[in-house]
RNA sequence: GGCCGAUUAGCUCAAUUGGUUAGAGCGCUGCAUUCACAUUGCAGAAGUUGGGGGUUCAAGUCCCUCAUCGGCCACCA
């Protein structure tokens, strides 16, 4: 052995060894317990982050239960991440001077498609570095078409149940990206605008978007305001800036008298509160604004001119009117934003695929509330059911190509819609054979929602009854809304079993101070150049060393570097033993153990340290159990143990030599689900190049 | 506005159902180098556990209150 463990001479040559002898390999074994985790699908159209580095969670489970004698799966997959990617590939397509418009959508589909091909062997590449026990053979991916043949098949199910409807709603549109979001996926941010104070035929009302007022509908007062009593249910003729309208005063409790003046202008096409309202009071849509963002033939002279300038127009006209009584120009309130592009979103009124939730949420929540559902740390169970009670209909349509195509078909002679999986040849009401698909995508999340029962669905049936429903879903606790939630819906829904059997959730990846990671910062931290560095045994136990599961990681260099010396330190008491072990030969004695009373303490201090692992890593408490070994190996052993017995060693005192090798084996193998390449490294010291401390375990 | 979390050494964080003298990593100070390891060892400095009140034989831990920070949700023109 070397004087120092140089971890990039042994990490690839171990990975090689691992999956050479198999050993990540899925197999049914019947005699043994499966454990079964998936893998959250990394997307397909980046480079690794420290953010992935966090699996490091899941990989820990493996081992460790792979040790204790189970018959594990960890499933490798990627995700298309539709709408992300072709986002990422348009700011690429940018950088060259072309745009999605250069192409047609077949091979803008088929040019992202390539792009994406690319970055999933990059990242696969990179995963591997970090020691992983996955199934590198059974790798999956979301537009797999066997994967996406179950995807359209929970559709057309849910669509059978009368759980998928198509309807002309008021959705969150991104002009500038081109699609519409679910309501999961707003950004809201706050903002500055002024609050325009305007003359509305006998009324005065404060609005911030005066360019929206040629789609009002209505007025609206609150009930109880007795101010405005005697004009609800009027109808007003009044002379606006493209000529005269009529209009109807309601009254509504979503109004609060105490804003503003107390009256408001209702624009059902472009204000969710005011759809709402409009829903109430069967009032008109009447939509002035375009999906290209500019204000159509409904604006009359206004047409075609951008939100903003429109805006800006209109307040300009109307103080030329006298119609404008005041501005305040400090009002701060929320909007709702892209969260990829960061512009304002449009509420805008359209046509879409919606998956009815209420239902789905129902049947899973009976079962989450017979506990039948561990959810750790505890404290997100209560979040759990509060994002199920809050959930509402699930817009699942968007405009982007890079994705899977809803597989619904419109007959063009009755305008009616079909669900089937292929396109009908003959339209059963008019005998037509007319047919359009859709041209919108699945949401991303609607794939993803379905990824433990579709991937291994497409495994065989033997492979998919014996792992499903999974072990653990390991995943940050920042998507528990978007994807672990809707997967429990929808894996509900296809398969009548909870996909998984327990929630484990990580949290975030901060900078050595605690701060959130971003480009603009300048903080972020590549994991391959510290795997490059230190090694990715390093990198790994700097992510659980010293944190609460489910809590925020403060990460440095420093401790990166702390647990490289930690490494170091394991193979040189390795190093030590072994050179005992040879300086004590055959001739050597079992002689009479002059430290005993060193070496029972020893062994009852290590038996405590044991039993202490054993409950930590089964009670999910992995920072504990690694740092007790730490500091038994370390303070213990090492610098305590060690340094009393060395006299004895050199005495040639084997059962001495014994002891210690067995102790420090031991730690070797509690270390082994967080450090697994220089624990393996070890192990082929002592116990021969061909064997792995996982098929030996825990032993 | 609602919910949740946090506040512990210079920095970043632990402390498993209340139970010795509140710990670690990094940093800092001093000493040690023909020793398995200087990616080391030994020794050390460093904390009124955010403030205040309460329960208890016993509180970092439980309760109340105040303050500050963070996250999620709702989202009023």
């Amino acid at each position: 052995m070397e004087s120092k463990y140089t971890p990039s001479l042994f990490e690839a040559k171990i990975s090689d060894f691992w999956e050479k002898k198999g050993l990540f390999t899925a197999q049914v074994d019947p005699k043994k317990e499966p454990f079964c985790i998936i893998l959250p699908p990394p997307n397909a159209n980046g480079s690794m982050h420290l953010g992935h580095a966090m699996f490091t969670y899941e990989d820990i489970m493996i081992r460790y239960q792979k040790m204790m004698g189970k018959q594990t799966f960890w499933l490798l997959g990627l995700d298309h991440a539709g709408f992300e990617t072709q986002y990422v590939f348009e700011k690429h397509l940018k950088k060259q001077g072309k745009s999605r418009f250069d192409y047609t959508r077949e091979e803008l589909f088929q040019t992202i498609w390539d792009f994406v091909m690319d970055n999933k062997d990059t990242i696969k590449k990179q995963l591997r570095r970090l020691g992983y026990a996955l199934d590198w053979k059974k790798e999956k991916f979301t537009m797999d078409p066997s994967i996406v043949g179950i995807v359209l098949q929970t559709f057309k199910d849910l669509f059978d149940k009368g759980l998928v409807y198509r309807a002309n709603r008021l959705i969150h549109y991104c002009t500038s990206c081109g699609t519409s979001f679910s309501d999961l996926e707003v950004q809201y941010k706050e903002r500055i605008d002024p609050l325009y104070y305007i003359k509305y035929g006998p009324f005065t009302l404060a609005t911030v978007r005066p360019e929206t007022k040629f789609g009002d509908t209505a007025l609206a007062v609150n009930p109880d305001d007795i101010r405005y009593k005697e004009w609800v249910g009027q109808e007003l003729e009044i002379d606006g800036l493209i000529g005269p309208f009529k209009i109807r005063v309601i009254a509504d409790k979503a109004v609060d008298p105490e804003f503003g003046t107390g009256v408001v202008k209702v624009t059902p096409a472009h204000d969710f509160t005011d759809y709402e309202m409009a829903q109430r009071h069967n009032l008109p849509l009447k939509q002035v604004i375009g999906f290209d963002g500019k204000l159509n033939e409904a604006a009359g002279k206004y047409k075609g001119l951008r939100i903003f300038s429109a805006r800006e127009q209109v307040v300009r006209d109307m103080t030329k009117k006298g119609l404008i009584v005041k501005i305040q120009s400090d009002y701060t309130h929320r909007v709702g934003t892209c969260y990829r592009c960061g512009r304002v979103l449009e509420p805008l009124p359209k046509e879409q695929w919606f998956i009815k939730v209420k239902p789905l949420v129902d049947d899973i929540k009976k079962i989450i509330n017979k506990r039948s559902l561990v959810v750790y740390p505890k404290r997100f169970e209560k979040q759990l059911v509060r994002i199920l009670d809050n959930f509402i209909d699930w817009n699942i349509s968007r405009q982007v190509v890079w994705g899977i195509r809803i597989p619904a078909y419109e007959c063009q002679s009755k305008k009616k819609w079909f669900v089937s999986l292929e396109k009908p040849k003959k339209c059963h009401i008019c005998g037509n054979c007319d047919f359009k698909q859709d041209e919108d995508t699945f949401d991303t999340w609607f794939s993803s929602s379905q990824w433990p029962f579709a991937t291994l669905m497409t495994e065989s049936k033997d492979i998919y009854n014996y792992f499903y429903p999974t072990s653990v879903m390991e995943t940050g606790h920042d998507i528990l809304r978007a994807w672990v939630a809707r997967m429990l819906m929808i894996g509900f829904f296809a398969t009548k079993q909870l996909p998984f059997q327990m929630i484990f959730l990580h949290g975030m990846v901060r900078d050595g101070k605690g701060q959130k990671m971003s480009k603009s910062k300048g903080n972020v931290i590549d994991p391959l150049l510290l795997i490059e560095t230190y090694g990715a045994d390093a990198l790994r136990s700097a992510l659980i060393f010293g944190t609460k599961e489910g809590g925020d990681v403060a990460l440095s260099e420093e401790k990166v570097k702390g647990m490289r010396n930690f490494a170091n330190k394991i193979w040189n008491i390795g190093r030590f033993i072994e050179m005992s072990s040879q300086t004590n030969d055959q001739s050597s004695k079992h002689i009479k153990n002059g430290k005993k009373e060193i070496t029972e303490n020893l062994e009852k201090e290590y038996e405590s340290l044991r039993r202490e692992y054993m409950i930590n890593m089964k009670k999910y408490r992995f920072s504990q159990a690694l740092g007790d070994v730490y500091e038994f190996i370390w303070h213990r052993f090492a610098d305590y143990y060690l340094e009393e017995l060395k006299e004895e060693l050199k005495n040639g005192n084997i059962s001495v030599l014994e002891t210690l090798k067995k102790v420090y084996l031991g730690n070797i193998k509690m270390l082994h689900p967080f450090m697994p390449f220089i624990t393996e490294a070890i192990g082929h010291v002592f116990y021969g190049e061909e064997t792995s401390l996982l098929q030996i375990g825990f032993k």
